[in-house]
DNA sequence: TGAATATATGAACACTTATTCATATATATA
DNA sequence: TATATATATGAATAAGTGTTCATATATTCA
């Protein structure tokens, strides 16, 4: 059975639209900084506050909230707050198959 | 049954290491540009040769060559030469499968 | 061999990006 | 209310990226 997305990869002789085109970069885009893989690979295990992913990590405060503004934009993570903290988790199972898909490309060598 | 990259994805503390999280930033580096992705669309209808690529791209010919060189190193696509022409494909099922995924998640709104 | 064709490469440049620092906003608590 | 804590945001900057232009390399064919 083919899926929806499949079948678009076939849709028009250039493929696909510049616009999906742009928004695919933009996620991958998203992906392709070793500070955001590194939370998104904490968020793997479950939820995490701001502060505790800035604890497990090499950059500031500052710079895990501005990449998960990032994410966020993107649909990749999502959060709840509680009380002062913010919880961050990964918004769906696409992020995640993705995620373990480029791991099975890098790990076959 | 848990796939190697998922366990994988749990190993230590930090997750994964530095070294595999540069590598997969690499990756999704390589597939976070409108032009490359262009290609890959083309791509994902069967092989192509560099000049056929950039007939349908609205970039030259030399900056095909450059962003096929940024796939070629990452292992995204393979390419075999024919006479004076070098035929360009995807390089796995993976790189598939990501493409895919991320259509997928797009073309959820 | 010489000309034509297909692809690749290096340099230069405009544009983007990830970070830190300083500070703002929001919430809890004494 | 005043203070402390958690997170977000804007400006500045160093480093990285995609493109074109010019040219090199490789292959075919007259």
């Amino acid at each position: 059975m083919m899926m929806q997305a499949e079948a678009q990869f076939r849709i028009g002789e250039e493929g696909l639209s510049e616009e999906v085109l742009v928004q695919m970069a933009e996620s991958f885009k998203a992906l392709s900084d070793p500070t955001r893989l590194q939370i998104l690979a904490l968020l793997f295990t479950g939820e995490h506050a701001v502060g505790d992913l800035a604890d497990h990590l090499d950059v500031s405060q500052s710079a895990v909230s501005h990449q998960l503004r990032i994410l966020r934009a993107l649909d990749i993570v999502r959060y709840h707050k509680e009380g002062r903290e913010v919880y961050y988790s990964l918004a769906d199972d696409h992020v995640r198959d993705i995620l373990l898909r480029t791991l099975e490309h890098i790990l076959d060598d």
